[in-house]
DNA sequence: TGGAAATACGAAAACGATTAAGCGGCATGC
DNA sequence: GCATGCCGCTTAATCGTTTTCGTATTTCCA
């Protein structure tokens, strides 16, 4: 590897000199420059990383925490497409992406924080792990700039996914199709999950809408045979629902089937909604009418704010961005023409 | 941070002292060590990466080249299972993993190359790209350990998804369910394409099969539209076929859309299968017959051989591993029940 | 007991960059 | 004529490690 000693041994310069015509610094003569410059060129010259790393205490790298004991982040449609959209952000703009290693079998093994600050990462994206976990807070209060998603702690960036209004334009909306009787099977507890389903009371009630206890199911997220499970559970009850929420669009898949089962049709005999918006939602029929969660945008704020903070920490306000979904009308909550 | 000046001073010892007492190297008194070791823990010290790098050119980071341009590996089931299982398989072993910068408008972008040589990647695991950019090539001809992912390049040890065994099960199996008449959609021209088409056409020659034309049509992988235009001209042909293959499970849903566009059904008037497995294929009803590719193991072997490159250059074999994948039994191709 | 070998540690030079401080030389101002 | 300031460059220190080599002390064996 060709370093800046080659570059000025060959230019008859000190090293300085040449670090800081490569640095474009200006108390360097015109010429010189431009002569390091091009012979740093045709050596084929590239920096150090590591050694700029430890004298100036940057990285130009950005940690990623994806734990995935639990949470299968990755092959998650939503995690999976805000990770696309974070990493396109932040490489744009000249820094990389490096996964925080949340293996706890490796060689000496240490914390999250640890990790982060033995690697130098300049900052950290929080985006899919469990908040609750100390390790999680040790990190965020180290003063290593920090962005969670879809979770917020006391003076901490967050962006997150409108949930509240998602949920309530998606009741709205199957509200105006006409519907009365609708359930919701809501995911395991989570902020997330709290949020969604406060903002489905509200909203009935500000709807008028009486929801019936046993309207109100619960299943894990992304867990289909719950969802088969719970659904038919709906289906079953004296009075059932015509329209049924479900936790996720992947539950979604698991109620289709159960419905399919009993020989009803979606959405001509009951109607369906999911939340998300992954892609194959869209792409089989009946399609899926779901709360397209704003993927592309959430990763892309989750990057700005993290540079943000890394280059203008004092500037930077310490604030919670939300993200608005909006309803992807497919054709699985029919019109059931209430008229007023 | 900590570093080992304070801890050498906390135990009046020299820095060299301490380095070689947490390496745990052995010309070192047991209970000096033990002291310092203690020390050092006591202290919150942790190594600084950038340092340690610079002075053993050793990273334990490896890169990952997942390039987005044109395709959309994170979002992409079939590569980011794959990238999950590398990320556990390489993380185990104290390896850290960076996405290679693949953003040509980040300030001062450079090649893949000298992205990674500047990184200081340990070696580099190219899953998702155009292999046949000069870029790539130029990369895998530098010496850096390289494993590629169902590609082949001469002296480079690559991982393949056992792509013609796959597609002889597949059509197999199918053959074996009475079916006679096979079409296949298959992807845009690349060396998984090559191998897939070429071994459809063997085994249908080996089943005694004929294969007109007109089933052999073409559709770019995980387009669902172009899946559906293409069903429906293998539907309109005189004689249609009684199943047809995709380029993969996604285009299969396409599919699948257009022949309950025309009140078919699946698998009753005709039969549909897939390619790759991925999950959701196996939640929706009916559940899609397709050849399921082992992306846990296929990441896994491109950890381990990676690894074992960087840690033992000498002994490692170039070689191609080849993975199997087997064919996933939905309900979406039928028994025709023909007697022989 | 003497000398060699083993043991335990330290001094110092790297690795490749950045950056503060310094230093000639020349132009400028009074 | 002399202080001053600027320009363009160099010197040297530094970031936190690793590693070679040297040396003092201890151990061992004849």
């Amino acid at each position: 590897m060709v370093s800046m000693k080659d570059i000025s041994a060959a230019c008859g310069v000190s090293v300085a000199t040449v670090s800081k015509a490569l640095n474009d610094q200006n108390d360097i003569g015109k010429e010189t420059k431009r002569r390091i410059r091009q012979v740093a060129e045709e050596m084929g010259y590239f920096p150090n990383t590591a050694a700029k790393m430890l004298k100036t205490n940057r990285s130009y790298n950005v940690g990623v925490l994806f734990n995935h004991e639990d949470y299968s982040g990755l092959t998650h449609d939503y995690y999976a497409f805000v990770l696309d959209s974070l990493k396109r952000t932040v490489e744009e703009k000249g820094y990389d992406i490096t996964f925080v290693n949340t293996s706890k079998r490796r060689p000496g093994a240490t914390s999250y924080l640890e990790h982060c600050k033995s690697r130098g990462f300049d900052g950290v994206a929080i985006v899919c792990t469990d908040f609750y976990s100390p390790e999680i807070l040790q990190l965020v209060m180290s003063g290593i700039p920090t962005v969670t998603l879809d979770h917020l702690f006391n003076n901490v960036c967050a962006v997150m996914s409108n949930n509240v209004q998602g949920m309530q334009d998606l009741l709205t909306y199957i509200y105006k199709k006409g519907h009365r009787r609708v359930a919701y099977i809501h995911g395991l507890d989570s902020a997330v999950t709290q949020s969604r389903l406060s903002s489905f009371y509200r909203t009935a009630g500000q709807l008028g809408l009486t929801i019936p206890d046993e309207y109100i199911r619960m299943s894990p997220y992304r867990d289909t045979q719950g969802a088969h499970r719970e659904t038919l559970c709906l289906l079953d009850l004296e009075e059932p629902p015509t329209c049924i929420l479900y936790p996720d669009d992947f539950s979604a898949f698991g109620g289709f089937n159960a419905i399919q089962e009993r020989g009803l049709r979606i959405p001509d005999d009951i109607s369906i909604a999911g939340y998300d918006g992954i892609r194959v939602a869209r792409h089989i029929e009946p399609t899926l009418t779901t709360l397209r969660q704003d993927t592309a945008e959430l990763g892309k704020q989750v990057g700005e704010k993290l540079i943000s903070l890394i280059e203008h920490p004092k500037t930077t306000l310490v604030e919670t961005i939300v993200v608005e979904g909006h309803v992807f009308e497919g054709n699985s909550v029919a019109d059931i023409g209430r008229k007023e």
